[in-house]
DNA sequence: CAAGTTCTGTTCGCCAGCACACAGACCCGG
DNA sequence: CCGGGTCTGTGTGCTGGCGAACAGAACTTG
């Protein structure tokens, strides 16, 4: 129950419901459930139904995907940029994966219901969504490339910028055995990166508080995986405002792209 | 331009174009078009945009991430479960990955235009794809655990497994070489992995050509990772027939779920 | 302020996978 | 049948990350 923005958060904080127009916002934003989410509360878990759509306003979530022997690896960080729940929409239900919050924080929620009705308009909040699922997309693939050819070191460097990233502040709380859960790795592996980074005054570390005080070297640290999954997300509201600002509602978006036969 | 099966595959081989009712299978299928997909031939680069979305019947893609110095990963694979181009309708134009025919055979086709069109009556065809763009979520989440937990060993049975199930015979034509770049490791790993295999008899492996000869060991030799992946993969066509066999053009499914208040 | 808990730092042995280098085996074309 | 390409097998280090065990530091609670 940090108590540090008394203030409640505004749903268009939430990028993807900002990035909404008035009409579809004054049709949905009467459904919105403000909730705030404490640090670990799990949000999802393996083989079970969500009940509602999440948009992080200030919050951060990871997802991670867990094994039988309870190894697990984070795969995606969904913030203010994004939305949890991807499976109420795309059909799945269940997914063999879990949620927790990972920075405390508020985030608005929608029932599962008025998801489906708005995404039967087939308008302007389901273009958004499938779109931000590509993302993820990008997301979860850069994970796998990360883990696969990249040091405890560089991943650090990346589970960092990309939390910040969903932040308004420069700070962080979370231990290193957290992140070390999170990047399936050992703990001690995070402390040996840690030290490095604050030796070359990146951070600074103090149970649980990270404060990033150079995030240029931090980047310079980190490898590629970052900045493509970044540039991703970017693309994704890019998009919107060019194209079409799509007339919401059954506008057909038949062609959307130049047709470059 | 392996000329085994001469006949020409159906579209129906296809899980996905099978699963439609009639009505689609008629509307769209005028506009499949049958092509040959050649061993290694390149079916999508990093940054470009496709078009066409292809439904394979005998041939197997591989997608993978490609990273700045050249090292890749694949993340999924593509055979006649599924389909090939899942950018095109979710929005989000291009994608850092590359894909690439690893077993020879044919796939169908069908327009930019058309696959828009089909998506925008809101129909059978949408739901088909979204949900197999969530079961595909699945497989590249997995791909990260895999990587970070299991042994080259685990990862090549499960690569041979995926693949397996995409095929109607019991064996492949590829070479370890290939096999490493795909799972992104060296090729003595690889090597090493499918000498193990040989001794236990689990396969036969001679310049290029693997044989399943014990696929029950080979599943045993796996990680947990194949399961999840091809339990997932089958939810997607079982919802199917069961979930109000959707009437297909502008039934508006607002309630799929049972509801649980 | 004392005692327990949590978080971080450190050490030592171990092994999987890497890099590099090379040898035999097989295949195909001339 | 001979030579060059391709594919597979093998060997010798080296290193990053793992496992386990422990020590000090900092915060918390009574």
């Amino acid at each position: 129950m940090s108590v540090e923005g008394e203030r409640n958060p505004k749903p268009q904080q939430n990028h993807l419901l900002g990035a909404l127009s008035p009409e579809v916002q004054a049709r949905l934003f009467p459904y919105l459930e403000l909730v705030p989410l404490p640090l670990r509360a799990l949000m999802y878990e393996s083989g079970r139904a969500m009940r509602h759509v999440y948009f992080p306003t200030d919050s951060i979530i990871s997802l991670q995907y867990v094994m039988e022997n309870g190894a697990s690896t984070a795969i995606l960080v969904v913030g203010n940029e994004g939305l949890l729940g991807i499976t109420l929409f795309m059909g799945g239900e269940s997914t063999p994966s879990r949620s927790l919050v990972q920075s405390a924080g508020y985030a608005y929620r929608l029932p599962r219901l008025r998801v489906k009705e708005e995404f039967s308009r087939h308008g302007q909040l389901l273009m958004l969504m499938l779109r931000y699922t590509q993302a993820l997309i990008t997301q979860i693939a850069q994970t796998a490339v990360c883990n696969r050819h990249h040091s405890i070191d560089q991943q650090v460097c990346r589970w960092l910028l990309l939390s910040m990233d969903r932040l308004s502040h420069n700070h962080l709380t979370m231990t290193q055995e957290f992140i070390a859960n999170m990047l399936g790795v050992r703990r001690e592996g995070v402390t040996q990166a840690a030290l490095k980074l604050q030796q070359v005054g990146a951070i600074s570390y103090s149970r649980g508080l990270i404060k990033v005080l150079d995030r240029p070297k931090l980047e310079s640290l980190s490898c590629e995986c970052y900045l493509v999954v970044k540039n991703q997300t970017a693309l994704l509201l890019d998009y919107l405002p060019q194209q079409q600002s799509i007339k919401d509602t059954d506008a057909i978006p038949t062609v959307i792209l130049p047709t470059a036969a």
